[in-house]
DNA sequence: ATGCCTGCTTGCAGCAGA
């Protein structure tokens, strides 16, 4: 089974790009970011005609996920809200069962300007998703935690280090609960795959980012003892972002033993 | 220190992204 994650920086504005690497990748389970559209919005038929069942939770110009599944295979939705904030009105959170695997589909607050507001907004968000993350690793079932994180766990991460000491996705105290958060117990898949490789899923459309492979990495699968011993290969689907009229996000996959 | 690009808006400049 291939499940891949995909920040889309806008689903329909950049609908033909999607429908392209849907076509070409053919993940089994897809899990969206930054939709960016409000729920009617959502290009729900071309995503079925593609080939694929979808849930969605949308919002008007900004974040909203969505879960994709290919075929017939069912989804079953939990929950479109990450606990802990009744007042948090972003779709930044989905979580559904899809072949027997929980998966929480997330895209984490990005933090900046920092310090300030925002950078409390997504520290909060984090110590929400911990909680919610030790809740479901007490389930012993076979969990997934995939999506934008907007954190760069280390210096491997990040082509410029020293450029990033005082942004919102490296800052020490986002890393360490980023730490704390992998060790409850999850695995970080495509670090552990990969450990010594510079491995990026972002590049920024400033400076010719992407030409000069100046990249971050900040989308990550964490998974769950059960499915970590199913983790079969991970990859970048980094040729994507050199598409036409495409996200700054790539496509990122890993394939589990069935 | 800022803007660089890009997508989105009851839009045409401002915000957010990372």
């Amino acid at each position: 089974m291939k499940i891949a994650t995909y920040n889309v920086n806008g689903v329909n504005g950049h609908l033909t790009v999607l429908l392209r690497w849907l076509k070409e990748a053919a993940p089994d389970v897809v899990c969206l970011q930054e939709l960016k559209c409000p729920n009617e919005k959502f290009p729900a038929k071309a995503i079925q005609d593609a080939g694929y069942n979808a849930i969605w939770h949308g919002q008007k110009s900004w974040n909203g996920v969505a879960i994709l599944a290919r075929g017939d295979t069912a989804i079953h939705e939990v929950t479109r809200v990450l606990p802990g904030d009744d007042e948090d009105s972003h779709s930044r959170y989905m979580e559904a069962i899809v072949n027997d695997i929980v998966i929480g589909c997330l895209y984490l607050p990005n933090g900046n300007p920092a310090p300030g507001p925002k950078l409390d907004y997504k520290l909060t968000w984090l110590e929400r998703l911990a909680a919610r993350a030790k809740i479901l690793l007490a389930m012993k079932a076979p969990v997934m935690l995939v999506g934008d994180f907007n954190v760069i766990p280390t210096e491997l991460d990040v082509y410029k280090p020293e450029r990033w000491t005082d942004d919102a996705l490296f800052r020490p105290e986002v890393r360490m609960a980023f730490k704390t958060l992998v060790a409850q117990g999850w695995a970080d898949a495509l670090r552990k795959m990969h450990p010594n490789e510079k491995i990026y899923t972002f590049w920024d459309y400033f400076r010719n980012a992407y030409g000069r492979d100046a990249g971050l990495r900040i989308d990550h699968f964490l998974l769950s003892p059960k499915l970590d011993k199913r983790l079969l290969s991970t990859g970048v689907d980094k040729h994507v972002r050199g598409w036409e009229k495409t996200s700054d996000h790539a496509p990122v996959w890993i394939e589990l033993k069935d």
